[in-house]
DNA sequence: GTTCTAGAAC
DNA sequence: GTTCTAGAAC
């Protein structure tokens, strides 16, 4: 079970630990009353978005977990009276040491301060009003241009660019990317009545490579072409769970030569396979499935 | 005439 | 990846 906190990014007061199940509070400068009574807390992280500077940390609980192995702490700086020794979210408010978290590439090409389009990930995962979950390896942000009702990206803090620089070595941080994946689907308030996907574009066109986690209702305004409806509802998506799995068998992930005609395949609905002729026809054909 | 797609963007 | 828009498709 994860420990679950209320975090200032701009350090406006020390994390506050949200026990499942248990109290409600008031955040006073937004106005906001987070009732946790009777909820998962988890479940709390989509209203938590929209508290900006707030963002919720999720630990899992140590306690019989740690064998006496003791976690590097020597980054954190949230103050320790504010909960049990242990289960201390790991982001800390000071920009300094937060960075010593993010791998410093010295390349200065893995920052994206090139600015051109295709580094915008590795903008918006250093933005904290962008990231809605981060950890020791990864983050996860809410898509920019959100394909459907819930989209999130979950990108390692690591820069690897796509897919295909993937070997057996990032078995672990692909399998924890997955996790949190499933992390944000169970704390979505939609999460009984969505289905939802997690993969891979297998050609991505945004540099630093991140996992896709997506509802799949595809109601979004965003969602304009056909090439956006392929790269979701094709074999251009590639399972999370079939990456790890190349990952561990090959140590390689295989993207099939095909792939990219993928994209120009006629629409097809992704529940009934009914074929229709445009993006406003597909849409609207989607209705009959809410 | 309006809707919709698809290619350029330096 | 997105935006913009010319012209294809209806
Ligand atoms: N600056 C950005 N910040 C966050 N998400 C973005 C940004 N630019 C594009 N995206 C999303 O990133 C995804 C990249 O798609 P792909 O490279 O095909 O996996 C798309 O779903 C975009 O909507
Ligand atoms: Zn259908």
């Amino acid at each position: 079970m994860p420990v679950c906190w209320l975090f200032s990014e701009e350090g406006l007061h020390k994390p506050i630990h949200l026990p499942h199940w248990h109290a409600s509070y008031w955040v006073e400068d937004q106005k906001q009353q987070l009732k946790t009574k009777n909820v998962l807390v988890s479940k709390l992280l989509h209203i938590v978005n929209d508290l900006y500077p707030y963002t919720i940390q999720f630990k899992e609980d140590l306690i019989g977990e740690q064998r006496g192995v003791k976690r590097p702490r020597e980054h954190i700086s949230v103050d320790k009276e504010v909960s049990g020794q242990d289960t201390r979210p790991l982001t800390t408010k000071n920009n300094e040491k937060e960075k010593s978290v993010v791998p410093d590439t010295q390349t200065s090409k893995s920052d994206g301060s090139s600015g051109h389009w295709n580094q915008g990930l590795k903008v918006s995962m250093q933005d904290p009003k962008m990231q809605v979950y981060k950890d020791e390896t990864v983050v996860v942000i809410k898509d920019k241009y959100p394909k459907a009702r819930y989209h999130w990206l979950v990108l390692p803090w690591q820069s690897i660019p796509n897919l295909k620089a993937l070997r057996k070595e990032h078995c672990d941080l692909v399998r924890h990317m997955d996790e949190v994946g499933k992390q944000m689907v169970c704390q979505c308030p939609d999460t009984d009545s969505l289905r939802f996907r997690m993969g891979y574009h297998a050609i991505p066109s945004m540099s630093h490579v991140h996992l896709h986690v997506i509802s799949q209702d595809f109601d979004s305004p965003c969602l304009k072409n056909k090439k956006h409806w392929n790269s979701f509802t094709t074999d251009y998506f590639i399972e999370s769970r079939d990456v790890l799995h190349m990952l561990e068998s090959d140590g390689r992930v295989c993207v099939k030569d095909n792939t990219s005609e993928l994209l120009k395949l006629p629409l097809r609905c992704h529940i009934c396979h009914k074929e229709v002729s445009t993006i406003p026809a597909l849409k609207e054909h989607l209705k009959s499935h809410f």
